[in-house]
RNA sequence: GCCCCCAUGGUCUAGAGGUUAGGACACAGCCCUUUCAAGGCUAUAACUCGGGUUCGAGUCCCGAUGGGGGCACCA
């Protein structure tokens, strides 16, 4: 790769990752990382990676890998290289990597920025539900000579190796969300690189990967912002360049809460199944804490590649808001074109209903549709009249009254009985002349037709539309029984 | 407890010293209309507080308050 001389051109060939851990399904923060990982790559012809994250073999879940390349698909977002694509810096799983991980630990015992630790685990406090936590000390391994560790292995105990962190001074760095960061070193503790079992820990894994990966510029969650010292002591200690960084925000419920499936807030995949078109949920979430810096707000893939700018990330965290979301997926429904719509609308349509012409309804429809999980609801009546009462008739906008309804519909009936053509422009059209000749407003001519041919306050379609779908046959039946309920 | 970060309407945000503080969602009303939507228009609604700096501060500085994050052999 001829990434130096790129580099030198002041041409950064970008090179971004995703860097999940299998846990069986996509959220929206994870799926927002991804997505401004993607777009910056993409934005500037850089390359994006996927590399999975599996260094803690408890939660590993075996068919989490699976949910990860569908989430991906889903969304759009394609890697160029990754576990089943190899761009030559492999692999790409982290538990494929340990003996990678095992020779970079060494390298860094000999170098004296990490070592040996032979503390169980019970040695120390479990500080993981203690709200609050102690001042940390330095762990007393630190101090081993190099015959007491040897000691130590001839016992037989298995080790774990700590990041030597400097007893004083204090390490920072320039974020491109956040700015300059700086934390005192006894802030930072010697956290684990290389676990009992021999698996990297995410805080080295990380490191090392990014680095043998090349990539230019790491994304991740502000979660890491404070642990970033720790990690470019790492790369310092190694001699290696240290990447750009671009911490994003945190997502948080409306509530302030913090985001979380166990509370029961919906991932990508959970949003999908609620009717939410992919490329809206996409373009909404691109939008939790990046701004193109005007007022646009649609945008499919292709234009958040071209508007994406990470110098436009926001600092502070973003409420998910499913009002929100479902606007925008209305936005994307109704931009889609007919056909693709009908081809993502049917699947929705009960079978009764698509006993008729279900192209017809899906034009009729994807105006009205917010989320396609709308459309069952929304279409059942024309398969089947719901039970309604006489005075839905009534309707003053209208200026629908029982008896006028009656009058209408008596009148109505013999008329369309004798229409040749049904269709929704001959059926306006009749309609329209009758009311003008007969003195009615179109309103009070159309309001009864529609409320009897769907029993419904309101239809995604007027009187002649929903005719028109229903057939002359089955328009003049529930025309009668409309007027049935009149008569009663 | 210690450290880090953040702060414009209910929500997402624009704003990089001088604006009647702009847009969007939601909400309400009106128009359009073959019901409902969609669309158009209108309304309500914000710079957390206190000190500075400056002729002038939402914008810069300090402090307070509030919120969030981190301090695991989790990522």
């Amino acid at each position: 790769m001829a990434t130096n001389s790129l580099f030198q051109a002041g041409n950064l060939m970008f090179r971004t990752r995703f860097a999940p851990s299998p846990t069986g399904y996509m959220h929206i923060g994870n799926l927002r990382t991804a997505l401004y990982a993607y777009l910056l790559a993409k934005k500037h012809q850089g390359v994006f990676i996927l590399r999975i994250e599996d260094t803690d073999q408890s939660r590993n879940v075996p068919a989490a890998l699976a949910a990860i390349y569908n989430g991906l698909a889903l969304a759009g977002i394609s890697y160029d290289e990754g576990p089943d694509k190899d761009g030559g810096k492999g692999p790409y799983v982290q538990s494929q990597r340990l003996p990678i991980y095992k020779k970079h630990a060494e390298e860094l015992i000999a170098k004296g920025s990490a070592y040996y630790c032979f503390c169980q685990k019970d040695d120390k406090p479990d500080t993981e539900d203690q709200p609050a936590h102690p001042d940390l000390t330095r762990d007393p391994c630190r101090l081993l000579t190099e015959a007491e560790v040897q000691a130590r292995f001839a016992q037989g105990l298995t080790p774990v190796v700590r990041q030597r962190i400097p007893e004083s001074g204090s390490t920072s760095f320039v974020d491109h969300v956040y700015g300059k960061i700086t934390i005192d070193n006894a802030q930072l503790d010697d956290q684990v690189l290389l676990k009992s079992d021999g698996f990297p820990t995410y805080n080295f894994a990380n490191v090392v990967d990014d680095h043998l990966m090349e990539i230019t510029h790491v994304i991740r969650g502000q979660e890491y912002l404070s642990s970033t010292p720790k990690y470019n002591l790492l790369y310092q200690a190694f001699g290696w360049q240290i990447p750009e960084y671009i911490h994003l925000p945190l997502i948080l419920r409306e509530d302030g809460a913090k985001l979380s499936k166990r509370a029961g807030d919906p991932s990508f995949e959970d949003l999908v199944k609620l009717g939410y078109l992919p490329e809206a949920i996409v373009n909404y979430v691109a939008l939790l804490g990046w701004s193109p810096g005007n007022d646009r707000e649609f945008f499919t893939m292709q234009d958040l590649i071209a508007a994406f700018d990470m110098d436009r990330i926001g600092k502070s965290s973003a409420a998910f808001s499913i009002d929100k979301l479902t606007w925008l997926n209305g936005e994307h429904i109704r931009a889609m074109d007919p056909a693709a719509f009908h081809r993502a609308a049917s699947p929705f349509y009960p079978p009764e209903v698509q006993a008729l012409d279900a192209e017809k309804i899906s034009r009729l429809i994807q105006i009205r549709v917010e989320k396609l999980t709308d459309i069952p609801n929304m279409v059942r009546f024309l398969s089947a009249l719901p039970d309604y009462s006489a005075e839905l008739f009534e309707n003053q906008k209208s200026k629908a009254t029982l008896a006028s309804s009656a009058e209408v519909l008596k009148r109505v009936i013999p008329l369309l009985g004798a229409l040749e053509n049904w269709d929704n422009e001959s059926l306006f059209a009749a309609l329209k002349e009758f009311a003008s000749a007969q003195g009615y407003k179109t309103g009070t001519l159309m309001w009864p037709i529609r409320t009897a041919l769907s029993g419904l306050p309101a239809s995604p379609g007027g009187a002649t539309e929903l005719a028109d779908l229903l057939g002359k046959q089955e328009t003049l039946r529930r025309l009668r029984i409309g007027l049935a309920k009149l008569e009663n």
